[in-house]
DNA sequence: AACTGTGAAGTTTTTCACAGCC
DNA sequence: GGCTGTGAAAAACTTCACAGTT
């Protein structure tokens, strides 16, 4: 279907579409088979007119008087997130962190393969992390192009990781999961996110009561 | 001064304030004095009358002509999110995420310090992570109770977060930081924030051009 | 009776643009 | 000349409320 997807569709909704997935996925290891926006809202604190209208940009999943079957709104929810295949991903930076990223378990069903691990030091490299034989960062340009990986995630040191970032765009990288504490600054074209647990508690204790 | 803080601010500033201390303490590191809401801007990709309208909610931070004196912009942003003091946290979850977690350098200066981290199983409970000895859940609610911690982080696996969650608030945890990808129900007294890289893969591969 | 999809209304957030100060 | 702080305007986002369907 994916009617209206040629309309612009705010980036907010965007974001929560991955969101509404994991708990459909969710609900789909209840056994459940259908749920209703009111009951996806109770659970993500969100307001079943905002999953509604979420969900309408996208062409009508629902049917009224019943819901939403579940099987088939993953299925379309994945088909417009474009995760109804598996993206090779490189890490780069195989610090505590980049292994931790290397080991976990939970990329694959969601979309994502971990293809390759990367690091510089000498000393990490041919390092075996599970699976994975930690590669030089000297092979990162070739082996991006020639599997014609698209997406990346970041853990190296916040003073590589500008410098880390330009070598995956020119690479032909479309999309960065930066782990490092720092901005960075890409091609309007290339993708980026961060992931920082000390903005998320910083921003928590804004609210705490006292010391 | 934090002039104006008794009125209600709203929460989607208050989330970029920890974005804005970051880059203030980087150009700190690069042995600069003053910035302008412009230069910030530049780096953090917002908009300079946002930077500026954002930082008016506590007060007047900032000179006519000459812009904002670094150190004391990241003094009063420290005031305002309450990270002026060391955060004793503690982490659940001894696997590969949560021991990551453990040994992460970049808490420390930056308001947060790992007290504790615990596991149910028997197999990692005692166990030495740097200089970590993993506890058992058992002793949670004493722990937290009796060092007056306020912060966890929770690296369980998802089938056991909410119950984890639940024995943390009961204990007197205030503000929870989920690594773990499901949705979790807390108090409204209680902050809860939420950290799932698959999230954001999902949300870029929505805008990438091909498999 | 229960629920979706959606215009219209309401609210929040961002940007504009400029007076006032250095 | 360069910059902040801020009302006013504009844009974006969320909620309301209900017609229409099962």
């Amino acid at each position: 279907m994916l009617a209206k997807s040629s309309e612009n569709i705010p980036d907010i909704v965007i974001g929560r579409l991955p969101l509404y997935l994991r708990a459909l996925r969710r609900l789909q290891q209840e056994e459940k088979d259908v749920t209703s926006s009111h009951e996806l809202g109770k659970r993500l604190d969100i307001s079943s007119a905002q999953i509604r209208k979420d969900l309408s940009h996208f062409g009508g999943f629902g049917k009224q008087g019943t819901g939403y079957r579940i099987e088939y709104l993953i299925e379309k929810l994945q088909d417009v997130l474009q995760v109804n295949q598996e993206w090779m991903v490189v890490v780069v930076g195989a610090g505590n962190l980049g292994i931790a990223i290397s080991r976990y378990r939970g990329f694959q069903d969601r979309g994502f393969r971990i293809a390759h691990l990367f690091d510089v030091s000498p000393q990490k490299i041919g390092l075996a992390i599970d699976e994975f034989v930690v590669k030089p960062i000297a092979d990162l340009n070739k082996t991006i192009r020639d599997e014609g990986i698209k997406i990346a995630m970041l853990a190296v040191p916040a003073e590589h990781a500008q410098s880390v970032a330009d070598q995956l765009v020119d690479a032909g990288v479309q999309a960065i999961l930066n782990y490092a504490p720092i901005n960075i600054t890409v091609p309007s074209s290339v993708q980026i996110q961060y992931i920082d647990p000390v903005t998320h508690l910083q921003h928590m204790t804004y609210y705490l009561n006292e010391g």
